[in-house]
RNA sequence: GGCUCAUUGGUCAAGCGGUCAAGACGUCGCCCUCUCACGGCGAAAACAGCGGUUCGAUUCCGCUAUGAGCUGCCA
């Protein structure tokens, strides 16, 4: 049987990065046997439902390379595949009635006050928690109560109908077979009294009907899978592979959402992120390859991904390791696309008519992240201010008096210089050190830091003088020997 | 509180009864070097605890501890 796997998440706005990854292990797991990527939208929460939101998916998708093989915008037979059209057509309402008669679910007519009074506080915990599990009120409602209530207009809800005796199992494939008890579960609500499905219940039955073979999803929801079990059997329907993945948390260990503000895929790009690392980076929360390769192409991924090497236990979402990452990324980047990547950040701080690619070449060693790039190359647009005490260095073996030596009799010379490139530029400084008979970090030092007002910055003195110009490089080195001379 | 799951260095992780317990990020040191990077080399750093099972446990079982998730007409 062909693999499908679905990515169904619900427009809520920007896909935060345990999403995403849900998203790619899914892709990969079709993608890896040749099987099939199916986008299903969940917008069965009305009041959580963001305009826009499901253009974030689209673009999120587009961006990732996680294309698709079937969705709203390309029915292969199982659609529609939006939810919301699906209850329209009342596919839920039906597979839910189906489940009445088989007693497997009934009408609930309580109001949300009666809900309200079952709810209980659980003593010894933190603040205020409160637990309820409905008292199966509704389910000894007579066949003429039910039809009168229905009759009359009153609002119900349609619950699952769990025994209180037995257990129930499912086998996942990353936790093994888990058990509970059935009077552990709750009557979970199928349909809501708006008609709309809850997501678990219109998840079983999608999935059921569109063929998913591979559920994959965070394990937030190994509690709930019983449930689902039992809906399968109630409707004698075979299970699918489940794949529950380990969670991925903040630094505080805490679970990642949307709520909570951590960074969504949107937010990382903004950052300077590029969308191959990003994937790269979560593919490996929470899976690890046979061999220890670390940086992976999605071809590469689809190629080696193995379900069954997923780990079980939490993850912690590194920046740092992220960061890293993303740098490698940025360093292997083909020029041309590099540029296209960098140029928008250097223009945000640079002004002047500098050679831009020249500024984006010095610093594509030296980022991590393209937002890195303007407190690199800020001093290009212009010098800082800064103290005679940077031309002392220890190491380098100067001070300011020696400092003002180099650069007042370097300068001249710099003068008479027509070809100002890289090389030129290079010889004149050379030639000066070797006659001098002084350490390159003698002479270099003292150049490097008129020119750039910086203790560090990418690339050496003859770069950064080539970019500047002739004009702006001398004027700054005119400018230090002011500075030493009213020091010294 | 109940249920479920998890626990290898700060972080990601390999390991699937016998290893001096991989690798990566980060940290630190050295080399390269006009600075910062890049690159190269090296170091420190871990099996939560206690009981079993076994000739032998990081690996299997139990308990404890810790953490997390669920416990919504959210997903």
């Amino acid at each position: 049987m062909k693999v499908r796997t679905r990515y169904a998440p619900s427009p809520t706005g920007r896909m935060h990065v345990g999403n995403l990854r849900t998203a790619l292990y899914e892709y990969l797991i079709a993608k890896h046997e040749n099987g099939e990527f199916i986008l299903r939208i969940e917008d069965t929460d009305q009041e959580r439902f963001v305009e826009g939101a499901v253009d974030i998916i689209y673009r999120t998708i587009e961006k990732t390379g996680l294309i698709h093989d079937e969705g709203p915008d390309k029915d292969k037979g199982f659609g529609p595949y939006i939810q919301s059209e699906r209850q329209k057509a009342g596919i839920y309402l039906k597979y839910a009635k189906e489940l009445i008669d088989k007693k497997e679910a009934y009408y609930c007519f309580c109001t949300k006050e009666r809900l309200e009074s079952l709810k209980c506080t659980v003593e010894g915990s933190e603040e205020g928690k409160e637990i309820t599990k409905y008292d199966k009120h509704c389910l000894h409602l007579s066949k003429e109560e039910i039809e009168a209530n229905l009759a009359a207009g009153i609002p119900y809800t349609i619950r699952q109908n769990i025994p209180q005796e037995g257990t129930t199992s499912f086998t996942d494939a990353v936790y093994g077979t888990i058990t509970v008890e059935n009077s552990e579960l709750d009557d979970m609500i199928l349909i809501k009294s708006d008609g709309f499905p809850t997501y678990n219940f219109a998840n079983v039955v999608d999935d059921h009907l569109m063929q998913i073979t591979h559920v994959v999803r965070g394990n937030e929801y190994l509690s709930s899978t019983p449930k689902y079990t039992r809906l399968y059997h109630a409707f004698g329907w075979e299970e699918p592979v489940y794949i529950h993945c380990p969670l991925i948390t903040n630094e505080e260990h805490q679970k990642l959402s949307k709520r909570s503000g951590h960074s969504s895929f949107e937010d990382l790009i903004e950052k300077g992120f590029v969308p191959e690392a990003i994937i790269n980076f979560i593919a490996l929360l929470g899976w690890s390859p046979e061999s220890d390769q670390e940086i992976f192409s999605l071809k590469e991924l689809e190629e080696q991904f193995d379900y069954r090497r997923i780990n079980k236990s939490p993850a912690v979402f590194d920046m740092t390791k992220l960061r890293w990452m993303n740098g490698e990324y940025i360093k292997a980047m083909e020029k041309e696309k590099y540029y296209e990547y960098a140029l928008p950040y250097i223009q945000k701080v640079i002004t002047k008519e500098y050679d831009l690619k020249l500024i984006a070449d010095l610093v594509q060693t030296r980022i991590e992240t393209f937002e890195d790039i303007a407190e690199k190359i800020d001093f290009f647009e212009q010098l800082p201010e800064y103290d005679c005490s940077m031309y002392t260095h220890k190491k380098m073996k100067t001070n300011s008096e020696s400092s003002l030596e180099v650069l007042k009799e370097l300068l001249p010379k710099l003068e008479e210089l027509s070809d100002y490139s890289i090389a030129g530029i290079e010889q004149t400084i050379m030639t000066y050190i070797h006659d001098r008979g002084i350490k390159n970090g003698q002479g270099l030092w003292p150049v490097r830091t008129a020119v750039s007002g910086k203790q560090s910055t990418p690339g050496g003195a003859y770069e950064i003088m080539n970019i500047l110009g002739k004009e702006e490089s001398l004027y700054r080195i005119r400018k230090g020997i002011e500075m030493l001379s009213n020091n010294v």
